[in-house]
DNA sequence: TCGGGCCTCACTATTTTTGGGGAGTGGAAT
DNA sequence: ATTCCACTCCCCAAAAATAGTGAGGCCCGA
């Protein structure tokens, strides 16, 4: 184990986590082990043992939007076993009954995790077994795996930098003032209103903010900001 | 360690962090050990074993903007060392003088921490001694530190409880679509001819959208969509 | 079977937002 | 000391969004 991490530490390639996965799928002795990056622009890169045909289609079905492992952990900080989840609609229970049909265990743990600019990813471990030896499991492992998930999103980041979308100019003061008022429903007037400055001064804010954050419109910009993690509502 | 670990983890009050600030600073035996959330609409929350006043005072002067450990970390995933961030500017250097007159080490180690909905945390520890022997602390205690950040996070969103406070009215896929594709940034056109609808049409849609959301306008049924996590960008 | 939510389309009129200019201050960094 | 950036203000015309009301068909669960 301390071997495996220091090797993940020491990674230098992005070939490597590949080969990785493998090593700590067999550490663990379970079926599969993901890392799986969710960019808000909607690239999705992961690496790990699921087969490449269940990715390949779980891509093509843009399962990315069902999964109720991607929306549960969305809200969430802390790692979840899947059980924990909502399965309850009915294209969820077609994602899982398709998943299982594809290999993928049917237990589960999944760890979110956070970067910069909104930068979100999953570090998943999944098996087959009865419900009280993966509680066995999890419990004796959810140390290493916060580690190994952190690990996994610090080479991602190594490797991909320019996959953060643009390398997110900081907003000004009054930019990112304008940003979070209109994500709170307030329009032009009444945000100018509140920050106490023309409306023709506020446009210039916006327009600002839109084109340091690459958006077409005030909408997009606010979206943005928000999934960037530069405002918070 | 193992121990304050697992009474980390087990933390049931907000009271409780503080001695464990407290506990973990002996065991590490450092100067200062700090958890700090700055939720970046102004909102600060902090525990451990900094001067009280020193805080009022980093409160009162709205250091938050200028501390290069802060916006040093804003941007990045990797834990960091002190010495690494930018000190250069004279604000920057302002505040470093006063931080050591005010029982701040001069050497640090600042991990950060995000959560849904931008959230944003640092865990710090800070020391006075020389390079070389803080250099030799980092390295053997990392991981820890990395787990500890963690836990001291997860502690500070399990005793947030004003988290989603509007039960979260699903929305149609229809709808869906449209605050999907409204937030990344086509316009009302441009959605209804992707979505191949009339524009009519389209508008029920974002109506009936801003209604469940309890929005004022479009922009802010997509925020609200986003932060809630209904949509995925 | 019946109500209810969902999907689809239409009209008119009004209000808001946007896109393109230009211009002056002050502070901070090189 | 000059340059860069944030902040503030202004005009105008075109495009987009909003408010109100209306209607028909479909599928589901009570």
């Amino acid at each position: 184990m301390e071997a495996i991490l220091e090797e993940l530490e020491q990674a230098s390639e992005l070939e490597n986590m590949q080969g990785i996965s493998e090593a700590l799928r067999d550490v663990f002795k379970v079926d599969h082990l993901v890392y799986h990056w969710v960019s808000s622009n909607g690239e999705q890169y992961g690496c790990g043992t699921y087969d490449p045909e269940w990715v390949q289609h779980y891509l093509d079905k843009d399962y990315l939007r069902v999964d109720p492992v991607v929306v549960g952990c969305y809200q969430r900080f802390h790692p979840v076993d899947w059980k924990r989840l909502d399965w309850s609609s009915k294209a969820a229970r077609a994602f899982q009954a398709d998943a299982i049909a594809n290999g993928v265990g049917n237990q589960g743990y999944s760890v979110p995790i956070r970067g910069p600019n909104g930068q979100f990813a999953l570090f998943t471990v999944s098996h087959n077994c009865d419900d009280a030896t993966w509680a066995r499991f999890t419990e004796s492992n959810r140390r290493d795996l916060i580690l190994i998930a952190h690990y996994f999103n610090q080479k991602a980041l190594d490797f991909e930098p320019e996959r953060a979308p643009e390398p997110a100019q900081p907003l000004s003061p009054r930019e990112v003032d304008a940003m979070t008022l209109l994500a709170i429903g307030y329009s032009r007037a009444q945000v100018a209103d509140t920050l106490s400055i023309s409306e023709h001064t506020l446009r210039v804010y916006i327009e600002a903010a839109r084109f340091k954050l690459g958006a077409m419109n005030t909408t997009h910009a606010v979206a943005r900001a928000l999934s960037r993690g530069l405002i918070v509502v």
